[in-house]
DNA sequence: TTACGCACTTAGGAGGGACAAT
DNA sequence: ATTGTCCCTCCTAAGTGCGTAA
């Protein structure tokens, strides 16, 4: 394997300290002391069950109620009237509510009460002084746990602090939400270093030395089973080499899609069942951009993908097929599409057949092995790349924004051709409930203007500077309307070629630094362009 | 050929700070 | 100057895909 690295050096992994301030519980109206654990656990239930925006459900409760009441018994098993109190009650309890007379946290939730009411007291100019502390002391940190050297280089780390103990938070149904998941130690992390790198303070697990390897540390996490890493921040070198790497094989595939599509229709009736449905699943990528969707682990949330699909999630009408399911991230995937006969005719038949899955037998590597036929390398993500990159330039393209047009009226088409790709991206986000009345006060506002400008009119003053007011808050209204349920970055950050951006802005006069923020700036450092474009500088208070 | 572990990319929510409106 | 809004960044969960062993 070609070595990523040369030499690594750094520092190891910022291992946040809880800082432990001794809480009791009262238990049938006694005192319990807690343990750095057991009130770390009080703490963020406590936090949880304050949370206007997502309080624990059910599940997520008797998670935590379960592992919390083994964990208080554990720790005082000398304590009787707890091994009655367990005895009777540890079964019950964990079903139903926390009764408030059998367990009482309000020496945690009022600690948690001061904390809020201290911050809400602070005057402004306190809040400022007390963030810049907080921030200067995060840097201290960051200037030694946040950086690596490689190669000679000095590279940004992106998580250089130890995920902190808390309460699992795993999306949608998951069955594990509210389950205790402790923080890394650091004897329980692995680093990787270069030989020659002096060893960081400190026990570590191991220092192992895999240059083929991209990530700087990694440790097992205790509650999920899976490998946490430590990486390099956006701005790497190595990443945006990965980047660019991404996106010339995702024009290469645009370069031969038409081909590639041939090739998928072709085999939709080939002769091999695994070759038709393999076919079939290609197809569901292509078109309606699916997810690949391999099997997954039953203790997860039940989401699917193309090969995962099962009967239910299905339902066709002549020749159109109406999709249903909960894809990744447990975000709802509801779409039709007119399909050609073929699919049609294979999705029906698996339906009839199938036990489980739709497409039973298929996996990412058997479409990987399909798809490499055509096209070496050719793996089911890059269509999604490919099409997003491509949604964006057709819609670019289609807006005819003209160089003299307002930045504003620029920036609202580049953000719509965004949310064009979050569309076919399926790139979905929480409604904010202060949705409607947001989008109310707006309209207000736009009346107001448009009364304002008529009565500027009668009175034969200058109109422009409200006639561009209210241009401005029409365009943001239909932005706001039409990305109500999308969220536009993870496919400004993840799908869209900035190129596909630099060369329309090139043509329009845009200043992309306008629209990217500044981290994606970093990002795509290697594809944007610096000099800033002439009308930016004349239209600066537009 | 399948199962599995590991490495790396893609994902939405939380929370806070910047900025716009007043 | 203050308040409210919204955008950005951080966080870490949840995918994809590859290599390897059985």
């Amino acid at each position: 394997m070609k070595d990523v690295l040369k030499n690594l050096r750094h520092n190891g992994v910022y291992v946040p300290v809880y800082d432990f301030k001794g809480f009791k519980i009262k238990i049938l109206g006694k005192k319990i002391k807690l343990s750095p654990i057991s009130e770390q656990m009080a703490i963020a239930w406590i936090r949880k069950k304050q949370s206007i925006l997502s309080p624990p459900d059910k599940i997520y409760e008797k998670n935590f109620k379960q592992e919390f009441l083994e964990k208080i018994e554990q720790e005082n098993s000398e304590l009787e009237f707890i091994n009655n109190f367990f005895k009777n009650h540890l079964e019950k309890i964990a079903e139903t509510s926390f009764q408030e007379d059998e367990i009482d946290f309000s020496e945690v939730s009022n600690y948690l009460d001061t904390i809020k009411q201290k911050k809400q007291s602070l005057s402004k100019i306190e809040k400022k002084a007390q963030s810049a502390i907080r921030k200067a002391l995060k840097l201290e940190k960051k200037e030694k746990y946040g950086y690596a050297i490689v190669d000679g280089k000095k590279l940004e780390i992106a998580n250089w602090i130890a995920e902190p103990s808390c309460l699992f938070a795993g999306r949608g149904d998951h069955p594990r939400r509210g389950k205790w998941k402790e923080g890394p130690k650091q004897e329980e992390i692995i680093l990787n270093l270069s030989p020659e790198s002096p060893t960081p303070l400190g026990k570590w697990k191991e220092i192992i030395w895999e240059p083929e390897k991209m990530y700087v540390a990694k440790w097992m996490d205790k509650l999920t089973g899976k490998i946490k890493y430590v990486w390099f921040s956006d701005s790497a070198f190595i990443k945006q080499n990965k980047e660019k790497e991404k996106f010339e094989k995702a024009a290469k595939l645009g370069k031969r899609s038409r081909s590639i599509e041939k090739y998928i229709i072709k085999n939709l009736k080939a002769k091999e069942d695994i070759k038709r449905k393999i076919a079939t699943v290609c197809w569901l990528i292509l078109k309606p951009n699916m997810r690949v969707g391999d099997e997954k682990d039953p203790e997860e949330a039940d989401t699917v993908g193309a090969i995962t699909l099962r009967k239910e999630h299905i339902k066709i009408e002549d020749d159109v097929i109406y999709f249903d399911f909960l894809g990744k991230d447990s975000v709802r995937w509801k779409k039709s599409i007119k399909a050609p006969d073929p699919v049609i005719q294979n999705i029906k038949n698996y339906m009839k057949s199938s036990k489980e899955y739709l497409f039973e037998g298929v996996d990412s590597k058997k479409v990987s092995r399909f798809l490499s036929q055509k096209m070496p390398g050719l793996t089911a993500k890059v269509f999604r790349t490919w099409r997003c990159t491509k949604t964006l330039e057709d819609a670019l393209k289609k807006s005819r924004v003209k160089k003299e047009d307002k930045i504003y009226v620029k920036k609202f088409y580049a953000k719509m051709a965004n949310l064009k790709v979050a569309v076919v991206a399926n790139h979905k986000r929480k409604i904010s409930p202060k949705f409607g009345e947001r989008l109310l006060k707006k309209e207000e506002k736009i009346k107001e203007l448009r009364i304002k400008l008529k009565n500027l009119k009668a009175a034969g003053k200058k109109t422009k500077s409200t006639e561009t007011r209210i241009e401005k808050i029409s365009l943001d209204i239909e932005l706001t309307k039409q990305t109500k349920e999308y969220n536009l970055g993870t496919s400004l950050k993840s799908y869209i070629d900035p190129r596909a951006y630099t060369k329309w802005a090139r043509s329009a006069d845009f200043d992309l630094t306008k629209f990217y923020p500044k981290t994606l700036q970093t990002k795509f450092s290697w594809a944007l362009e610096r000099k800033k474009p002439v009308s930016d500088i004349e239209c600066k208070n537009t």
